[in-house]
DNA sequence: AATTACTCTTGGAACGTTCCATTTTACCTT
DNA sequence: AAGGTAAAATGGAACGTTCCAAGAGTAATT
């Protein structure tokens, strides 16, 4: 399944002026040390003198000295990249997850580079080629649907960590991390049901993903812990229009609900937009709770409850699978039930 | 301003498991050819025989040879890296533009790496002095506010190409395409006052940005070239929640307004849902106009009308410039009223 | 058949760093 | 002051590619 491996960069203007940049040497000179010793500095090593330390600092002020980390990952056989593999970066989740990962990755001393695969499998594999020539020391990466395991496993190299991250890929031997899927569904229902409501519905999402099967699953759970509570489902599309009809298809077949757990926060915000044009209160006539906990949720004219993922903790989850190599199965990141007035 | 130069990356486990890699070398004895000729091959060079390429592409595949771009970039002096430097990818217009943008690089054969400076100016710097490590070719940058224009100069090398996006930074000599703001607020104004309406309000935005002045001088234009317009402006937090304060504040203020013309759509999200609160119907009751177009725009229960600025468009001006290393200074790329139910 | 012209191929040097084995320096201890 | 030991510094080799100048092969022209 190899791509037949060509460089085709359509040149651009080079403009390359030959100016010969500044290396090691030109600041060893400068510094009057060995050029062993500069790279000692610049790699913070306890085995150069605060001395030279200070006297190399200094010429690499004046030279005006740029570290070239493509001549130290090639003799070092070792790069500190770590690649950011998203989905879809326009989901606000997968953003703000992003944007997480990015920073904590940073407080590692690692550089992180992001990549978006617009939940397209091959662009996946051509990305993630790519990527492979530059070395990258680790993959983070939410598979695409239709992702092969057997792909996935083979990006596991001596120099290349991978780890996946919100979606399952099953038979895949990457340790992954997730939210606690389950867990957040069946307490939010759990929340509804302790309102007194019997007839609760489960609102949007997607089966091709694996999340939707366990906040499904989460939610049949706390359905069938007591016998009085009727459930029904409804599937859309991933986004607000998708939550819109759903519900539009909801109440027209299921009149006598009286909450809905959605998918996500994004469905819940299509479901509030029906229920408003049909002057149904979120909260008050039907209880709606999303999942996320995205910025605007809380902002909203009836502040939306919700199952918040801090997408701090799944950036910790995966540096400190990171820091530490550890190939654990799965890292499960808690979630928490957030009641707000909806 | 330099900072001093120290590479902390904490050591992670790094599995050094020393396994020979497969080389150019390794590729050639294979292939029976020269490394030279191996590396003509991998470059899609015409000046290898179609045997030789054969041979080459057979030995590849057999060998499982990855490419090293790092080594590659070293000798030849060249990245093929670009640089996209976002201001806030958790901004769904941002998001939208960098993978239009991803998208595009990637088609003239470069890498795109996204980077987020969450709009400070201090991240920014350390971000982009960690690009510079790597050679980028090009850094295709929305600046964060503060950003010095000197700064932003100093970062144009022989080998390095800079495109500032979105926002226009004062002074500065790098080429800068933005979407043609103040034409796009003018043509939303006057779509308004062509519905016989006299007070109109623009809603939204932070002085702190260069498009909302673009923007604002617009909608002022639009007023002034008739002299029985009514005008307010009202200004906020670029989100939603600030455009619903926004429109309080108006509707408080200035019972009698007939339309408000939003800075952006996420604003003008927040506005339609104070609207509602209201039993305000947008387009029947206030004219409501958003800029940007963002998908869920066109999918709202009241379609909003709105300034669409076309992400490609603009991705195709940068990659335009990069191809071309022009250096002209303002490319401002046209933008198209969508009118809509709002 | 010799000359020219052109295409294809090639081995060695070079890119700027880190690694490694060795030497130099500094610091104790007696 | 001599000896021993550890810390600090160093020069050359190496990483895997591309560049370059030159060589080999082939076809066309005389």
């Amino acid at each position: 399944m190899r791509q037949p491996h060509f460089i085709d960069s359509q040149n651009l203007k080079t403009n390359n002026t030959n100016k010969q940049s500044v290396t090691v040497h030109d600041v060893a000179r400068v510094a009057g040390v060995s050029k062993s010793t500069v790279s000692l500095v610049l790699r913070g090593s306890d085995k150069a003198s605060d001395r030279a330390k200070e006297k190399v600092l200094k010429a690499i002020e004046e030279t005006g000295y740029v570290y070239n980390r493509e001549a130290a990952a090639m003799r070092s056989k070792s790069s500190d990249l770590v690649a950011i593999v998203i989905n879809d970066l326009t989901n606000p989740y997968s953003a703000n997850l992003a944007v997480a990962l990015e920073k904590h990755i940073r407080e590692l001393g690692l550089m992180a580079t992001l990549v978006n695969t617009s939940e397209n499998a091959l662009t996946q594999t051509q990305i993630v080629a790519k990527l492979q020539e530059y070395r990258v020391k680790a993959f983070i990466i939410c598979p695409t649907p239709n992702t092969q395991a057997s792909w996935l496993n083979q990006l596991q190299k001596p120099h290349t960590q991978v780890v996946s991250i919100m979606r399952q890929v099953d038979g895949s031997q990457v340790p992954c991390v997730l939210p606690n899927n389950e867990m957040g569904a069946y307490n939010a229902t759990k929340a509804l049901i302790a309102r007194d409501h019997k007839h609760i519905a489960f609102i949007g999402g997607d089966a091709a993903i694996s999340d939707y099967h366990q906040r499904l699953a989460g939610f049949n759970k706390a359905a069938k812990e007591q016998n009085d509570i009727q459930t029904w489902v409804f599937n859309s599309t991933t986004n607000r229009h998708g939550g819109r009809l759903a519900m539009s298809e909801c109440l027209a077949q299921v009149p006598q609900v009286e909450s809905v757990v959605c998918f996500n926060d994004i469905v819940a915000y299509g479901v509030i937009e029906y229920l408003a044009e049909q002057n149904l209160k979120p909260g008050a006539d039907i209880g709606v709770i999303g999942f996320d906990d995205l910025d605007d949720s809380k902002l909203m004219s009836v502040p939306l409850s919700t199952v918040k993922i801090d997408a701090n903790d799944i950036a910790k989850a995966v540096c400190h699978i990171l820091k530490n190599d550890t190939q654990k199965g799965l890292t499960q990141v808690p979630v928490a039930l957030i009641e707000r007035s909806s």
